[in-house]
DNA sequence: ATGCCTAAGCCCCTTAGA
């Protein structure tokens, strides 16, 4: 089954981009990021209609998550513990059952960009990083396969971006934002992508300015984060580029797993 | 040192993004 996550950046400026990406590459399951849009206003016909169900957590504006699904979703939970005046919209899990009806738990997630830093914004992005932790270390002990995927606003090393000086700066590449990072990745998980191109460029983003798409400055942070369980079922990844490169396009391009039937 | 683009709401400017 094919797994992919995609930061639309707005799913109703996004929507022909986005039924047009779902009937080129037909994901079993696709994780949204930055919807955009208010719960009462997320285009749920058009979705059906595209073969899809959904379970969502918006928000009017900005933020918001979602995951699409051909078979039922089982909606868990919205949001992360730990913090309960944090009112953003970044966090969605669900299970859906695999080819042979074995449930596999899946969330979606926006995790805080940051910027600028240093500054609040950035010390709100590594709270929100230990809660995903916390909750994270929960999921591994589940000892079912799940997928953790999503836009996580890390990039993981220098060999994650096309230009690391020009970003040196940013939270994006922070020492503490990698650290976070890495000690989830190092409780258990499988970085997909890395594991299946462990070297050269992938990218998932290409800013809109100062033409970072036609000079291929991209970096990764787009990540599928893989329990022991699901690990031992991957089978290939990518990250889909052409849908990039046409006009309206988000900023990110879909990345995506294909796990074997269990 | 700054803006480079884009989406959405507060809607013709501002906020947020990465």
């Amino acid at each position: 089954m094919k797994i992919a996550t995609y930061n639309v950046n707005g799913i109703k400026a996004r929507l022909p981009r986005l039924l047009e990406w779902l009937a080129d590459t037909q994901p079993d399951i696709a994780c949204l990021q930055e919807i955009k849009t208010s719960d009462e206003t997320f285009p749920e016909a058009d979705i059906l209609a595209a073969g899809y169900q959904a379970v969502w957590h918006g928000q009017k504006g900005f933020n918001g998550v979602a995951i699409l699904s051909k078979t039922p979703l089982s909606h868990i939970r919205n949001g992360l513990d730990g913090e309960d005046e944090d009112d953003h919209s970044r966090y969605i899990e669900a299970d859906v059952a695999d080819s042979a009806g074995h449930l596999i738990r899946i969330a979606s997630i926006y995790l805080p960009n940051g910027n600028p830093q240093p500054g609040p914004k950035f010390d709100y992005k590594l709270r929100w990083m230990e809660r995903l932790r916390a909750h994270a270390a929960a999921l591994l002990a589940l000892e079912m396969p799940v997928v953790l995927a999503g836009d996580y606003n890390v990039i993981p090393t220098d060999s994650d971006i096309a230009n690391p000086a020009a970003m040196k700066d940013d939270a994006l590449m922070q020492p503490e934002s990698r650290a976070v990072f890495r000690r989830i990745v190092t409780q258990g998980w499988t970085d997909a992508l890395r594991t299946i191109h462990p070297t050269g460029p992938l990218w998932t983003f290409w800013d809109y300015q100062a033409g970072a798409w036609q000079r291929d400055a991209g970096f990764r942070i787009d990540h599928l984060l893989l329990s022991p369980e699901a690990a031992d079922r991957l089978v290939d990844a990518g990250v889909d580029k052409d849908h990039r490169a046409r006009e309206k396009a988000s900023d990110h391009a879909a990345t995506w797993i294909s796990l074997r039937d269990d």
